[in-house]
DNA sequence: AAAACAGTTGAACAATCATTCAACCAAAGG
DNA sequence: CCTTTGGTTGAATGATTGTTCAACTGTTTT
């Protein structure tokens, strides 16, 4: 009896199962958007970031004082998460003001706020 | 005049701004959990996986033939993975059954999809 | 006990990515 | 018009990370 056609070497694949899932699956371009989406959050500047613009806006200069970091690199950061429509932006004379575009992305936040917590208290 | 204290050259800074967004910054150890869990999420591959294990345990190999990835790609995966408690395992036999660890994540898979289709549905 | 099999693990390699540095753009003030 | 200032951008660098390869567990079968 010859191997399945399928890309691994065992004999044991459950095709039920694996068939299910793939009918499932969703396509490569919604994985796509929703692993960058993640991708994005997932930085320690740019999470802390996101947690200055909660209170509102504010001009690069300011986010530089709240991180304690270089001008250039918070700027860096503030173009990826605008292209990902994370935050958007408003210049004011020399100045341009950050706040968050959406907020669906503070709700998320808030969710997974919790579930942290959540993971935390059970200390497994 | 003295610049201020603060780490940047510019004169414009929103001492207030920067005060309250400082006062309310969850600590260090938060945004690392924050910023972790996204990293675990903010791959394709896991993405696929968290989604292949929605409708239940599956088994590493039935987890390759799905993703058309090899086992070793896929156990390194999942081992980080549960490190995260994303996932949990079970070993029957010679073969080791992962299912999602938390219901959590579903949600917040859910929750993110309704973003990115919310935001793909305005075509900016 | 030996062979076969499901899965794991560590080292190595390539790719991705965050920060720095330097040069640059755009608006404001002299 | 020149200088200053707030912010951006591209190249370079170091760190992180996903996949592969090969060797290795642990369990079952013969």
């Amino acid at each position: 009896m010859p191997k399945n056609e399928y890309c691994c070497d065992c004999n044991i694949v459950h095709h039920k199962a694996v068939e299910r899932s793939l009918s499932q699956m969703p396509t490569e371009e919604t994985i796509e958007a929703l692993s960058n989406f993640y991708k994005i959050m997932g930085d320690a500047t740019r999470c802390r970031l996101i947690c200055a613009l909660q209170g509102g806006e504010m001009c690069v200069c300011d986010l530089c004082n709240v991180l304690s970091m270089s001008k250039s690199s918070i700027s860096h950061q503030l173009s990826k998460m605008k292209e990902s429509g994370v935050v958007k932006s408003r210049r004011e004379g020399k100045e341009v003001y950050y706040s968050l575009d959406d907020e669906h992305v503070s709700e998320i936040f808030a969710t997974t706020l919790a579930h942290i917590k959540h993971q935390k208290g059970e200390s497994k």
